[in-house]
DNA sequence: TATTGTTATACTCTATAACTATA
DNA sequence: TATAGTTATAGAGTATAACAATA
C-alpha cells in the first residue's frame, strides 16, 4: 500500500532544476499512477487513526452494502488474490469488525458480515474518505469529478463504452 | 510494480454473483487506483520483451529529453527514494543503456546520459507504450483523453488550478 | 472433477537509518 | 552544516504451488 512517507517537506532548500516531464505527462498510465499514489498517501494519513489500509476500507465498505458476501466474491471484486486475503480478513475478525457465519447454501463458503462495531467504523471512515476526496479534488468542479470517474472506469470496468451517462 | 498475473482467465465458469460496488465507484481514489493497476498490467505485458518496469521506462524517457540529469533530479521528479534508485540505475548501467559521467559543476553528483543503445530502446519503447495507450483508451475520444490527463494532474502536480488549457 | 478457503513461501516495492565524499 | 549518492535492512504488497473440505 505504500505507506505515507515521513513527509517533513523542508521549506524547499532544494536548488536542483526541474526536468522536462512533458513526455510522461502525455501518458494516461503515468498520470493515473501518480494521482493514485498521491491520493493513497493522503488516504493513509487520514486513516491512520483507524488503522485501515485502502484494502481494509474497501472490504468494510463493500460488506456494509453487501452483507454475507464471501471471500471469493470480495477477492473477485477487488482483484485481490485469495491467499493474500486471508490475513486481511483474519485481522478484521480479530478486531471484532466482522463476523464469519456459515454460508446458508454452500458448506465450503463463509458469509462475511459487519459487526455493530464494524458498521460504526465503516460509516465513520466512509465520511472521512469522502471529506478527504472533497479536499483532494478541491480544484475540480462536481461535473469534472464525475467526468474523471467515468473516464477512469473505462480502463478497468468491462464494457463501459460511451453514450449513457448524462 | 505488481507484476502481471498469470492471467489465464478461464472462460468465466464462475457462478458467484457480483457485488454492489457503487460506493467505491464514487471515489476518485478507488477509480484512479484500479485504472492505474489495469494499465500497469497491460504495460507489464507489452514491456516484457524489453525487460523494463514502469520506473525503468520513465527514467529512460526522462533521460531522452533531459540528458545529464542527476539521480537526485530523477528521484524528485518520479517520487522515488534515493536508496531505491540505486539498483535501478545500476541495472540500466549494467545493460549498457545509460552512462554515468562526472557532473560538470558538482563533484558529488553524477550526470546520467543515454548510450546509443539506450536511445534506441527509449525511442522504440516509447512507441510501444503510446500504441498500448491508444488501445487501452480506445473507447475514449482524443478530447476525453486530454481531459482525463489534465484532471488527474490536479491531484499530483502543484498549482495546476483551473483556467489555462487551450 | 471443480471450487472455497487456507498454508507456506518467494519476490517486488517502499521505507528508514546511517555512512562517504564532496560542497 | 548540508547535499548527492550509497549500503544495509525492515516491512508492505503481490505472486505461485499445493493442500483439506465441500460441491
Amino acid at each position: 500500500m505504500a505507506r505515507a512517507r515521513k513527509t517533513s517537506t523542508p521549506p524547499a532548500p532544494s536548488t536542483a532544476e526541474p526536468l522536462d516531464t512533458s513526455v510522461l505527462e502525455g501518458l494516461i498510465g503515468y498520470n493515473a499512477r501518480r494521482a493514485s499514489i498521491a491520493i493513497g498517501a493522503m488516504f493513509f494519513e487520514r486513516m491512520a487513526p483507524y488503522g485501515l489500509t485502502q484494502a481494509d476500507f474497501s472490504v468494510l465498505a463493500l460488506l456494509a452494502h453487501n452483507p454475507g458476501a464471501t471471500s471469493r466474491q470480495l477477492c473477485a471484486t477487488l482483484d485481490i488474490l485469495p491467499p493474500n486475503f486471508v490475513s486481511l480478513i483474519a485481522a478484521l475478525d480479530r478486531r471484532g469488525l466482522i463476523e464469519r457465519r456459515p454460508h446458508p447454501r454452500d458448506g465450503r463458503a463463509v458469509g462475511l458480515h459487519l459487526t455493530q462495531a464494524g458498521h460504526v467504523l465503516a460509516q465513520e471512515t466512509e465520511k472521512v474518505v469522502v471529506e478527504m476526496e472533497n479536499e483532494a479534488a478541491g480544484r475540480l468542479s462536481a461535473r469534472e469529478r464525475v467526468t474523471v470517474q467515468r473516464l477512469l472506469q473505462r480502463f478497468y470496468l468491462p464494457g463501459n463504452a460511451g453514450g449513457g451517462g448524462r
